[in-house]
DNA sequence: AGTATAAACGACACGAGTGTCGATTTTCAA
DNA sequence: TTGAAAATCGACACTCGTGTCGTTTATACT
């Protein structure tokens, strides 16, 4: 049963595929997106398409997985800077995602977690993903107070859901209406005074 | 060329196929549903469907429209209260829509707007309710401020823009994970804070 | 080189939904 | 009551995408 090719033709192979797909769902989004989109996009048959994925379901499920290694999820500790300057320079990263959400999955995303919802099978990724990114920031929030950094007024995961709906609601708000309407800096400059509020980082003049 | 049933009848006949439009919207969500789900549902014929509507983009945009009419984008003046309880009452409408977003066309407004988003065409609508939405918290918060009970830190429009993307986020957020996981009650008493941090309103017992 | 194996191909049958159109029924007005 | 207009019906032809499968091609091992 030894396979033809070697398993690292195939995983190239794969992570080709999913190139394409990855554009095909950047320009019609998910729900507009087919199978044969993408088998064009590859300049591949249809046969080998569908030896790799079973359906377009599977192939944007797979690309998620593929994304979420070079995801964005995770503060970078570092312990040069304070709590509250590591959240404004994840906050930028998320300014730049939206600011550039014409080539990135942000929009075939939310299609995809609204239009499969309905099926029961109700996959696991939607919900993981949300918890791990509020974990990450409640490791964050609980780092920062014992360090004496941030002296936070509400539960950490309040906080952390709050901070992920703003930011969900700026991206989908982006996508309908474009930048120029939303404004994405200044919002931004908005979820920073409410942040600070929250979580009452010691400024850091007063640190060192 | 006198109609051969009343303009009366053609009005209702609509609106009763507009019911069933939405019922489906509801329960498949926009992408998922089809012009024949809408005709079985209506227990009408393929005929008298199209006879009224296009097609589902026009069904939907119909929708929209007559739903509009009903609308609760609108602050209730009321002298009665302080600009911060309208705010708070306000607030409540909306947590209790997303509350009940299985019964709402919160999920297919998402999905239509983000699926629809290719077509050059670009439906006003998008664009115009959000800007109404907009203009009507300015003209709140300059009422406000006006009688002083308001001390704005931020320019009225930003505000109004942060309040609409967080109340968005919630709301997709929700539609992906389900209440238990958003927690809409304590997210909303969030966004009180912050607002009364931005709007800063003078406190009831000091007003009389 | 020769050959077994499986990767890639693409024609095909199928299903779901669409929009149309001639036939049929209903309605209103005379 | 009657008949013309139009509202409603539903069969039909069409489109588009899907997933399969027998065939062809390429690979790697001997």
């Amino acid at each position: 049963m030894a396979p033809k090719v070697s398993e690292e033709y195939k995983r190239q192979k794969k992570a080709e595929l999913l190139r394409a797909a990855k554009q095909v769902f950047i320009k019609k989004g998910y729900t507009n997106a087919t199978m044969q989109d993408i088998l064009e996009e590859a300049g591949v048959s249809r046969g080998a398409l569908y030896a790799y994925f079973d359906n377009l379901e599977h192939v944007y499920i797979e690309l998620l997985r593929h994304e979420d290694q070079q995801d964005i999820l995770s503060f970078t500790p570092d312990d040069e800077l304070t709590s509250w300057q590591q959240f404004t320079s994840w906050l930028d990263k998320q300014r730049m995602q939206i600011k550039q959400i014409d080539q990135s999955l942000l929009v075939a995303n939310s299609e995809f977690f609204l239009s499969v919802k309905e099926n029961k099978s109700g996959y696991p990724y939607i919900t993981d993903r949300y918890q791990r990114l509020v974990e990450v920031f409640i490791a964050f929030v609980q780092a920062g107070a014992e360090r004496g950094d941030l002296a936070p007024r509400f539960p950490a995961d309040s906080i952390a859901r709050f901070l992920i709906s703003f930011i969900d609601g700026l991206m989908l708000d982006t996508a309908h209406l474009g930048q120029d309407n939303t404004d994405v800096d200044e919002q931004c400059d908005l979820l920073l005074f409410s942040l600070k509020e929250m979580l009452r980082p010691v400024a850091a003049e007063e640190k060192p």
